[in-house]
DNA sequence: ACCTGAACACCGTTCAAGT
DNA sequence: ACCTGAACACCGTTCAAGT
């Protein structure tokens, strides 16, 4: 009899024996002091199948990224992929953290912080929403991979320059990416920028029992206006107001 | 030959032809004036079957549903639950919509708009991380169920009665919820709040290259403690205080 | 030492055949 | 009219056997 298999979800008991899971700071640190097989010339390399893996998640979408699909791309078998990975799990988590490190344009100079940060949030945004197979597997797994963690000291530079301290900064710099993420995935292929999907929201706040649904029946044309887009910009205004009273906050105290 | 199967996924080209996707405003029409089958006696109903499902999602996680597993803890067979679901999507949609109402518990009364959106909102994180399952699930798609359709309705009051437009509030009470659902997902069993993942964490920062990475680097320590905890306490003041700016806003250039 | 073929134990979904 | 058994076309993962 062998072992059923575990696709490990969120929810269920962590497997608890074995490895570290993917995504956790001892896997990420233990990524790095293996044994680097690489040097040997191999023609199936770890790059290689990323590569592969994205080119296919970004043509054929999340449900492609198969290991089957993948070694297909790349003229192997299956088996032959885990040498460089564990499991599918690790892949998407290698994956993402690759695929987050956005074209690095250069920075808006002028601007302050908040300016910087609104940029930066905006352009992550763009990228997220060309690559939505990606978007769709940011599980904070990725969080301490090496390009997640440029990142991560960008932002703690922006918002420690700003006043905040160590903490407060990491805290701000993490509920903003949580945001900007999470704004994408909650639109992703149902935005009622839309036109048809406007029209039925609308009938469908309108036809709601005025009793129980004031606001939505009388506000339903304003209310199924409403884009993602409206959406990402009054959250990212809110939270930059937010980090700004802080940092003054923090100031006054200080004084 | 068969269709072949297509696991609707984020990314790839929407379905287009038939029936709406679950979660559309269409669909979420199109489902309440179906002929009511339900009324005619049966000993399978979708009751029953989301209630067999969110048990299932609860104790084993969400690996663990599957339509087998949800037609065994109900003695039929699989091809039996697809009289009452389009497909898995369709019960999923359901599901998280359902699971999603709160246990409605007093609001706090002597407190402001923004004590009471504090307060809602950390009752659903609560939740939320009381059912990571369900918080895994969450993809936007139930935001025009009936469920949720009722927070909305709460929340527009709460932000309309503060002083946004609706289109604001509507913006506003959506990105609040973006939030807690992402700082919820982004943490799942993942969490600095484990002191071995902190330890790891710790070893992580302080291990990397300190010419590229000098604020990770000098500020290890703090950074590895910063708990989903502060992350969200944090985003939440700042949202908050942002839609109170945005109120004031509103108020002045209005008189 | 490396890679493969072939299998195992699962999936979601469909549909002819039963009652 | 309703339900079922059995299949189809997929999954991720493993491992003995090859080279």
């Amino acid at each position: 009899m062998r072992e059923p298999m575990t696709t490990a979800g969120a929810g269920e008991p962590p497997p608890e024996q074995g490895e570290p899971r993917p995504g956790t700071a001892a896997w990420w640190l233990a990524r790095e002091t293996e044994p680097a097989r690489q040097r040997r010339r191999r023609s199936l390399t770890l790059e290689g199948i990323l590569d592969a893996s994205m080119a296919l998640l970004d043509s054929r979408g999340v449900a492609a990224l198969t290991m089957r699909n993948v070694a297909e791309a790349l003229g192997c078998t299956q088996a032959s992929l885990y040498r460089h990975v564990r499991n599918r799990e690790e892949l998407v988590t290698l994956l993402v953290d690759r695929a987050v490190s956005v074209a690095s344009s250069p920075p808006p100079d002028g601007a302050d912080w908040a300016g910087k940060a609104a940029w930066s949030a905006r352009l992550f945004r763009d990228h997220l929403r060309r690559h939505p197979g990606v978007a769709s597997l940011l599980r904070g797994t990725e969080r301490l991979g090496p390009n997640s963690l440029t990142g991560v000291e960008y932002a703690l530079g922006l918002f420690i320059g700003a006043g905040l301290s160590p903490r407060l900064a990491s805290a701000a710099a993490s509920s903003l990416a949580t945001f900007v993420i999470g704004s994408v995935n909650f639109n992703l292929g149902l935005d009622s920028r839309d036109p048809e999907e406007r029209h039925h929201r609308r009938r469908l706040y309108r036809s709601r029992d005025a009793a129980a649904f004031p606001l939505l029946v009388q506000h339903a044309e304003t209310l199924a206006d409403v884009t993602s887009d409206d959406e990402f910009e009054v959250g990212l205004n809110a939270l930059l107001t937010g980090f700004r009273a802080l940092i003054e906050n923090a100031e006054a105290t200080r004084d």
